[in-house]
DNA sequence: GTCTATAAGAAGATAGAC
DNA sequence: GTCTATCTTCTTATAGAC
């Protein structure tokens, strides 16, 4: 594989494990099986590596997001969810997703150094926001927008809704991404808050 | 004031703005107005600093969790919180505490702080998730049972009750630790929450 | 307890051979 | 593109005068 892009691999592991002051550009080059001196002539500094991991992270998401715009709602009619969205579904669909972002080891390096990043600067402040608040409020809120039009959900404030429901997902998250022995128990614990969401805001039971 | 203790509170200042890694300890001693070296009479070295500020840290919040234990039904009792809670008086109380943990300086840095160095090892992260997760939960858990005891509030699972009413607020919460210029916006969100979480949990409207 | 001077070592980055 | 050797700067920490 490419070196240039294993530097980006491990660095980003150890940004997100150690934070960026605490990981040293010999310890990127032992990862990659190099000596530090090699990794400049790939990249022209450690501040590079940074830049070039957000660069390709911004890329990434954005490719994602516009493909989730494209194929939301689809995606959720193909699967049936505007007309079958019993609790079981549900839980299962709350459970898959939040096992994919947990695992996930992209998605869960590049929280974590943005979370240790997010003071650094305003740029990584707003990334953060981006991935974390502003775009999956408005992605489920659209969803959740669909679901409350077809009669499945019934509220009369979408967006708070969507609040409810992903905030504590994203809090249980967070507390995985901390102590990865508690998983089971925030498991448990998503289980018990999509059974009550369903309960609070479900229509059809 | 005491040397001291100033050191303690300007490392805490910087720690939280920069993370432990990227403030030296010369930037403190230059914050309290002496040279670097001088801060050696103080502490033995700048590792020393930090653990002083979590054992503080420590020391304070089992002190206010001890005092809220105390205090805590007695002080809802007080308020008349068993008889009144009217959307009014919730909408208040979450602001009031809301802008408290938002504003106070202590609370603020500590939390960012911790939100830095919650990988940094097992400790730390134990230490976040009792300050941010299982004191809180655990607290309010006991207050809404009373709640729920007293008619006051309805389910048939307080502690996801707890989950629905505290996820929330705590995400906002670091919205603004983040970016600042957003708190206006948070906290129309955040009067929005209270509202809906009155309207699904409340019992008496 | 504060200072100046300085040691000791770490870490980012470059030079130049291969 | 990778290496060894090295430079430079930064950072923690100590020594010792006042």
């Amino acid at each position: 594989m490419d070196t240039k892009q294993r530097i980006l691999d491990e660095a980003l592991t150890l940004f997100s494990e150690k934070g960026y002051a605490n990981v040293f550009v010999g310890d990127i080059a032992e990862r990659v099986g190099i000596k530090a001196p090699s990794l400049y002539k790939h990249y022209k500094s450690k501040k590079a590596i940074f830049d070039a991991i957000i660069d390709e992270m911004n890329r990434r998401f954005a490719e994602q997001a516009k493909a989730m715009q494209i194929n939301g709602t689809d995606a959720a009619q193909d699967a049936g969810i505007y007309e079958n969205l019993s609790e079981d579904r549900l839980l299962k669909l709350g459970r898959e997703f939040f096992l994919y972002y947990l695992h996930d080891d992209y998605n869960r390096k590049i929280r974590k150094m943005l979370t240790l990043e997010q003071f650094h600067d305003k740029e990584l402040a707003k990334a953060y926001s981006k991935l974390y608040v502003d775009d999956p409020l408005s992605y489920q809120g659209m969803l959740f927008g669909y679901l409350t039009a077809a009669g499945l959900l019934k509220t009369d404030n979408v967006e708070i809704m969507t609040l409810h429901f992903y905030a504590p997902i994203y809090y249980l998250l967070t507390v995985c991404d901390r102590e990865p022995d508690r998983e089971e128990e925030m498991l448990n614990k998503l289980d018990q808050h999509i059974m009550q969401f369903d309960r609070l805001y479900g229509r059809t039971k």
